[in-house]
DNA sequence: GCAAAGGTCGCACAGCGCTT
DNA sequence: AAGCGCTGTGCGACCTTTGC
């Protein structure tokens, strides 16, 4: 079938030979024979008449043509897609469908077990493969490599649609028998405790903690860094250090490790998590319903700002 | 409606060029 | 020299077109 001289298959083929750069792999993407690309390459070089791709050395590199191109054919191909879903809505009890989610380890530990059971639960033919938070998310969110993002607000990136999921308070984190702690802690001993701290891994994903106190004067004595939230509790046990935690986690991680959780002598605003999705899957029921599932499990663990069981400072 | 002819596409295989 | 990756060739399967 030909639409304007080109066959449209070979757009599929396109796609894959500007994403992967590679004649070989760009056949096994779309379940080709490596000389059926080969010669889908020789017709797309034809009907452009440009190499699109070129040998250098053992590597192919592409066109100035073919850089141009490969934005608008993932576009072109995306609204295909759209196009062309069924219609109807999704049936969670009789999918098959894998959805893809780029999530924080926080949200990871705290919510993802829920989530995973209400998926069993409710659509046992529905699978999640979740990935962490990395400097590409614009770029997975446009190829459609992922249908939900989940994120601390300030994190959030512009030009996509957005809703929020909970809130969640700081809670200020220690060894239960760290000696240099009583039953309470006020802003003096905060900042004279050496704390244990969330490091920055990447610019676009500076540490919330820190961000929410650089607008105070003091700073904190750092004795040790990681680079996960996750890490912080279980750094904590038979050391003097404090950990600035999110109420959700450090409850999680306190039925586990002797800890103490301390109400925050600090007035910084609580966590605001949010799930951002691609403008290309707005009319996919299948993401509807994924985003409807994670606010519900979220509701239900966390309530007006505060975890569904209430924060004791002891417990 | 059916059969033959022609065109297209993908596969297996072989060959070539480059790198290690 | 071996390995890797791309290209070319021959063949078969499938689809479309054409003639009856």
């Amino acid at each position: 079938m030909r639409y304007h001289k080109l066959d449209l298959n070979l757009l599929v083929a396109l796609d894959a030979l500007l994403e992967e750069g590679n004649v070989s792999r760009a056949a096994e993407r779309i379940y080709l024979s490596q000389p059926a690309m080969s010669s889908a390459l020789a017709r797309l070089r034809e009907h452009f008449g440009d190499q699109l791709l070129v040998p250098i050395g053992r590597r192919m590199v592409l066109t100035e043509r073919a850089q141009t191109l490969r934005g608008e054919v993932r576009a072109i191909l995306l609204r295909i897609q759209q196009v062309t879903q069924p219609l109807g809505g999704f049936d969670p009890a009789n999918a098959e469908r894998t959805f893809s989610i780029a999530a924080s380890d926080y949200f990871s530990i705290v919510v993802l077990p829920h989530l995973l059971a209400y998926c069993s639960q409710h659509a046992p033919g529905v699978h999640l493969d979740v990935y962490p938070l990395s400097p590409r998310l614009s770029e997975g969110l446009e190829r459609g490599d992922i249908d939900l993002l989940i994120v601390p607000s300030i994190y959030a990136l512009p030009d996509y649609p957005q809703s929020t999921l909970f809130e969640d308070p700081w809670v200020a984190a220690a060894w239960s028998d760290n000696p240099l702690i009583g039953d309470t802690l006020d802003e003096e001993r905060y900042f004279a405790l050496e704390h244990v701290i969330k490091r920055e891994n990447h610019a676009m994903f500076p540490p919330l903690d820190e961000r929410m106190l650089s607008g105070l004067k003091r700073r904190r004595k750092v004795a040790s860094s990681v680079p996960q939230y996750s890490l912080l509790p279980m750094c904590l046990p038979g050391t003097p250090y404090l950990a600035t935690v999110q109420a959700g986690l450090a409850r999680l991680y306190a039925q586990w490790l002797p800890l103490r959780l301390m109400a925050l002598p600090l007035a910084i605003p609580p966590l605001i998590e949010i799930m951002q999705w691609p403008h290309h899957k707005i009319g996919d029921h299948g993401i509807r319903w994924l985003r409807e599932s994670v606010a519900h499990v979220c509701a239900s663990r966390f309530a007006r700002g505060e975890p569904r069981e209430a924060f004791s400072p002891q417990s």
